[in-house]
RNA sequence: GCGGAUGGCUGGAUGGCCGCUUGGGGGCAACCCCGGGAGGAAAGUCCGGACUCCACAAAGCACGGUGCCGGGUAACGCCCGGCGGGGGCAACCCCAGGGAAAGCGCCACAGAGAACAGGUGGCCCGGCACGUCCGGGUCAAAGUGAAACGGUGGGGUAAGAGCCCACCGCGCGAGCGGCAACGCAAGCGGCACGGCAAGCCCCACCGGGAGCAAUGCCAAAUAGGGACCCCGCGCGGUGGUGAUCCUUUCGGGGAUAUCAGCCGCAGGUUUGCUUGAACCGGAGGGUCCGGGUUGGCAGCUGGAGGGCAUCUGGCAACAGAUGCUCCAGAUGAAUGGUCAUCCAUCUGUCAGCAAUGACAGAGGACAGAAUCCGGCUUACAGGCCAUCCGCGCAA
């Protein structure tokens, strides 16, 4: 899991991809760095107010445990954002569908 | 049945699969088992408290708040009951509701005139320079305005006028009722005293400041910086507290060392000297500022506790007693994701006179705890219950 603020900033500023549903940023970290898959979520106040900013977020952790076991890569940081109104009303299968498109995307 | 008024409740349900968090138990561990896990407003952060730290003799001033009366409460700007005023046929609702003879200020526009006097017009009397005149008395009609010199009728008069009278209004009000706000009111007064205090103000009462990012403990790491003060430091004097010793006529006197205070003098360098000025000394202590880190644990959920039931007191708010129950503790922040069925809701099509039924689709009010309570305010799809009022119908 994500916490520290630095490393959305760097995330943000390295690879990244959006779909419909969800915007994809990610990472390769450095070899001096902690090893390990790590994940983070963003939902700003432009989603909305307090619940659906806590509703966009539980589906992208909801997303996020479905997808990454399969597809995500050791050493890597993601981070997902949740856009307004989309997010929060995407049938899921779509979500996944965009999860999966964006991972590969990434990769790349 | 229709239309209202008031108070309260509810805020989708069930199941499958996959997860999160917390308490307890087990296990070397991975992990497993059992139990708990958002709201009526968790919201706005507007009041009042608990709690923590800081400050503090008291009082006064200043500043801020509250403002009919009584009660409730830990407290309140909240709640209950009453009073007064206003609205409604009514149930009921609304009120920022102390003081305007303490003082200042304001009263726009209109209007002759806005607070105390003045005079647009009318009426009457007098004057002669007979005029669109002057002086005096007087009305409060028209018109304006949120507000205009009490109203109506009669008497009276030069014309008039509370000048006088009746009724109404207004003011004062003995007395009576009420804990009080206030109510009733004999009688008196010919009427004087306009409004605004959400303009200042006066009066009464209340109020230290900051907040859980409070506060305490532990750990790590950076810097080792700046400012001010003390000390570094001795000698002399002064006067004081206590201690020890000596002495005493018991009041006291003397000696010794020590300690805090006050006063004076006292170091070095620079310029030839003096005065003067400037600067310097460094191991330590204190205060403040700056920089860095913003981790873990405690606070942290048991509290003026909540809920349910019964009883007692009270019109009520509420208080008391007994029994049962325990009801979130996250910290990039858990309390969910997804699928199916049902339940209401809406839309479309079809059938039917209609109630309604079938099929398809949409979509589920406002809204997410962050130290904890009591309130207020604001948001809220739909549904339900109770009491009361008006109208209609029936008996």
């Amino acid at each position: 899991m994500l916490t520290k603020r630095a490393d959305f900033i760097r995330a943000s500023s390295a690879r990244r991809f959006a779909t419909p549903g969800i915007h994809l940023q990610a990472r390769k970290r450095g070899a001096d760095e902690v090893s390990g898959m790590r994940v983070g979520f963003t939902c700003s106040k432009k989603v909305g107010n307090a619940v659906a900013r806590n509703r966009a977020k539980r589906r992208l952790r909801a997303v996020a445990r479905a997808v990454l076991p399969e597809l995500g890569r050791d050493g890597w940081d993601y981070v997902l954002v949740g856009r307004k109104d989309i997010t929060a009303s995407l049938p899921f299968d779509q979500l996944l569908a965009d999860m999966r498109r964006a991972v590969r995307k990434v990769h790349t």
